[in-house]
DNA sequence: GTTAGCACTCTTACCTTGCGAGTGCTAACT
DNA sequence: AGTTAGCACTCGCAAGGTAAGAGTGCTAAC
């Protein structure tokens, strides 16, 4: 069924003010603040919004408040994106790369930026890597029994690990060795890497694959893992204290001891689509958070990693304003990542 | 002054139950748990204490709580170390070493065992690496415009940077340069590195000098930073809301915000004395640990970098529990670093 | 020096009460 | 038919009052 305009116009107030206030809002405050009749009036809007779903009563007599289906409707068909001023977009941008020497860094700081702006709690994810292909592998001797691997990734991703041996190896066992991984593995993906099995390919050298096999495969998988691993920064997890429906000291606990599971938090919101998406209470699928609501949105490095970064708070949020810092960020970030990958610029 | 036994038993009694069931003690508890005469003997003795300092009073009606002076003397004179069981060693040496592949992971499974034993917030830092010297300087070329530095350090720590150039290097050009930098900076400490100007050594050769001025210096002073800083790790600090001190949400903000500021921590604890060291409440300098109780201890590597481990919580806490556990795990993280730094064993 | 007894204090929980905000309904008005 | 004023009613919340319970401090007896 189709709202009339006024009924409209009451919903968004009611959010409007709810969004502000965290309070029920009563027909008489609409009455006031807008022009859309008298308090009676308002109170039959009301009525049948709530009927229709929009709004809810906590108790009998207490204002109104939005539903998830108002927000809802609200996120779909009302919010004007609010795009940013030019002198918000350039505070923001001083903010997120004041203080960054790499990438990974740029990373966190969007999620601190993100943070403060919002006063909600806010997350980066760095990209995930399984497009990631090899590019070059080294094996450096440092001492006698001590040599360094390295793996440097198509991304410009390097990653090593020191690795002991059994038994010193000569510089030509080194060199053989590197040149075969190097040539076994570059261009594959690091996923295909971890699955790929070379010590065949050594049938020629058996002191070079006994090696391989005894002490540098273990350390080469765990590098492969590493740098395939993907990072989660969060910031601004004290800023839910100021939020009065974390009032309650259980509610800030059951929070604290969601955003503390990294590993869940990182897979739930990294398994979401791309593009700015918005999930309102009980449309997120976790139990866990269906009384919060999530903007996340996805930045991308060289066409294909994506990463994500986005918000976490009360379904009582400003869904216009956190949806255009949550979007220009990811804007910049996919920029930022874009001018490093290929050719730099001299700024 | 000297207390009389029965005074100390009577203090020690308090400081037991009250650590146990965080509320006031009555002299009628006393006198029931323990053979230390009637309540009426109790109270008298209770209120001597007061007098001392070791009691208070939170109001005229209400149980007896310990001071900090009565806890300082139930460290320093009472607490009788409570020397691990074997079995308990068994399951925090197998908790410690489950899923640790790499020795800085070791330090972050600290914490987290830490804080499941003890329901505390624990924490570790890893070493201050100020002591740590530069072995060897590496320049690798990846593609015509890009090349890594890596820098290998005397503990075994490796770590690196891809580098854009402005034009192409020859191999010649970064030989030179590598072999340059690895005479100037090996054997010297990461800090004074930092402060080690090599330019002039260049004067032979302006391409390598010009190089290493526009391209290198900026990512190798970077790098040499990254090597020399330390990691924090936190854990369990949603243990907090299960205790009694921190129900009120301002005191559990109040923490949280202290424990945000990782930089602050960081350095707060890794400036505290080697050794297991116990400062409480108000003998913290900071004014806002003034009512919490920290327990550090420092492992080592080498023998010359230190860490920290330890854990925060209120002044009422299991000094004695706590204690032992922290002095065994840094007895195994200063075991399992001697293992790798010198000869690994075969298990 | 130790203990029993007792008055007193203070906290806490619980209940009552009154107020204010807001609703729903009815009836009058446009 | 839609809009509005009026009014009774509901509910949450804060303030005040009371009773119970825990514990103390003091006195006097053991």
């Amino acid at each position: 069924m189709d709202l009339t305009e006024r009924k409209l116009k009451i919903l968004q107030a009611v959010i409007a003010d709810f969004i502000r206030t965290a309070e029920p809002v009563g027909s008489r405050t609409i009455s006031k603040n807008y022009e859309l009749g008298s308090p009676a009036t308002i109170r039959n809007e009301m009525s049948d919004l709530e009927e229709l779903g929009y709004l809810t009563h906590p108790h009998t007599s207490s204002g109104r408040v939005p539903s998830e289906k108002a927000y809802r409707l609200y996120v779909n068909e009302m919010m004007k994106k609010t795009e940013l001023t030019q002198e918000q977009k350039d505070a923001i941008a001083r903010d997120l790369y004041s203080n960054v020497t790499e990438l990974e860094n740029l990373i966190e700081r969007a999620a601190h930026v993100l943070s403060e702006i919002t006063n909600l709690t806010a997350f980066a994810i760095s990209p995930r890597k399984e497009q990631d292909t090899l590019r070059y592998i080294n094996l450096l001797p440092v001492d006698a029994k001590t040599i360094i691997l390295m793996l440097v990734a198509e991304s410009g991703k390097v990653s090593n690990t020191a690795v002991r041996l059994d038994k010193p190896a000569s510089e030509e066992t080194l060199r053989i060795l590197a040149k075969n991984m190097t040539y076994n593995y570059s261009g594959k993906t690091l996923s295909e890497a971890l699955t790929t099995d070379i010590i065949k390919t050594f049938k020629a050298d058996a002191e070079a694959m006994t090696m391989f096999e005894n002490n540098i495969a273990p350390s080469f998988i765990r590098t492969l893992e590493d740098m395939l691993n993907v990072n989660l920064y969060m910031d601004g997890l004290t800023n839910i204290f100021s939020l009065p429906e974390y009032n309650d000291i259980e509610k800030a606990r059951t929070f604290f001891e969601l955003v503390s599971r990294k590993q869940d938090i990182m897979q739930k919101l990294g398994s979401r689509g791309d593009g700015v998406l918005i999930t309102i209470g009980g449309e997120n699928e976790d139990e866990e958070l269906s009384d919060c609501s999530v903007i996340t949105a996805s930045y991308h490095v060289d066409g294909k990693l994506v990463g994500k970064l986005g918000v976490i708070g009360p379904t009582r949020m400003k869904y216009d304003e956190v949806t255009s810092v949550v979007e220009y960020l990811t804007d910049n970030l996919s920029k930022a990542f874009r001018l490093t990958e290929g050719e730099e610029d001299d700024s």
